[in-house]
DNA sequence: CTACCGATTGACT
DNA sequence: GTCAATCGGTAGA
C-alpha cells in the first residue's frame, strides 16, 4: 500500500490526467475502506483556460489549486461535491478532476452511502464519487501521497496505451468547450457521459470496433448495468 | 445584504 | 432526449 508520490503529480497537467487512468483511488475512514479503478478524468488548466476555477484568481475557496502538488482541491457545486489532484508546482494553480472510478473494495459501503444505487450508479461521475467515497470539503487540502485518508495507489500500474484512452470535450463546462482535456478509459462502462473516443466512432452505418467491444468484453457479467 | 450562476444529478417525456 | 432542484461562492449594491 503506497501512495503516489508527490513527483507523479509535479508534471504537466495533461500527462498527469492520462497517467491517473487505471490508477486505483482509496478511501479510508472510520466506516471502512472503499477503493475504485481510475477511468475518467479532466485536465483543468493555469493558463489559457477560463474553464478553470483558478481562471479568476485565487480564492479561499479555490485556494487549494494554488497549493502544492498531490494535494486535493474539493469543491461545492449545486450541494454536491467534486475531487480533483492538485498538480505541477506551489503557485500554478492546475489540477485534474476525477470522475468517475470502477468499483474494486468496499462495495457494500458505497452501496449504503450512495443510497442502495446499482454498482453502476456508485462512482460513476463526480459528485456520485465523492459520495461513494465520502469526500467532502474536510478533504480540501488533504496530502494524497500519504495512505492516511485519501489517496492514490499504483505506481506499478502501467499506463494506458493512447489507443486505450478516450478524448473528449469536457462536460458540462460552459467555456472553453472546444479543448479536448477529458480522458477516459475507451469503452468501459463506468465512463460517465460519452464513454467512446471520437476516434473510435464510427463515420459511417457500420458498427464500430468500440461499441462491439463495450458490448462484448466490458459489459460482460454486468448484464443489469448500463443504458 | 441580494442576485446570479454552476467542472451535477435524478426524475421525467 | 429535457428540466428542475438546491445551495455555496462570488460579485455587486
Amino acid at each position: 500500500m503506497t501512495a503516489l508520490p508527490s513527483d507523479f503529480y509535479c508534471r504537466d497537467t495533461i500527462q498527469v490526467a492520462r497517467q491517473l487512468l487505471g490508477k486505483v483511488l482509496v478511501r479510508r475512514g472510520r466506516e471502512g475502506k472503499v477503493a475504485g479503478r481510475i477511468v475518467e478524468v479532466e485536465a483543468y488548466l493555469h493558463t489559457d483556460d477560463p474553464a478553470c476555477h483558478a481562471a479568476r484568481g485565487c480564492t479561499r475557496s479555490n485556494r487549494a489549486m494554488f497549493g502544492r502538488p498531490g494535494r486535493a482541491y474539493v469543491y461545492p457545486i449545486h450541494s454536491r461535491f467534486c475531487f480533483n489532484a492538485v498538480t505541477e508546482h506551489t503557485g500554478i494553480a492546475s489540477a485534474v478532476l476525477i470522475r468517475a472510478v470502477e468499483p474494486l473494495d468496499g462495495v457494500p459501503l458505497m452501496t449504503r452511502r450512495r443510497g442502495g444505487q446499482t454498482l453502476w450508479n456508485l462512482a460513476r461521475g463526480p459528485a456520485r464519487l465523492c459520495e461513494a467515497f465520502d469526500v467532502d470539503r474536510r478533504l480540501d487540502h488533504c496530502d494524497l501521497t500519504t495512505t492516511k485518508r485519501l489517496w492514490i495507489e499504483g505506481a506499478d500500474i502501467r499506463p494506458l496505451a493512447n489507443n486505450e484512452i478516450g478524448i473528449s470535450p469536457r462536460i458540462g463546462v460552459s467555456q472553453a468547450k472546444e479543448l479536448m482535456l477529458r480522458f477516459f478509459v475507451d469503452g468501459c462502462v463506468f465512463v460517465s457521459g460519452p464513454r467512446i473516443s471520437a476516434k473510435n466512432r464510427p463515420t459511417d452505418g457500420k458498427a464500430s470496433h468500440g461499441s462491439a467491444w463495450r458490448t462484448d468484453t466490458t459489459m460482460g457479467g454486468l448484464r443489469s448495468f448500463g443504458p
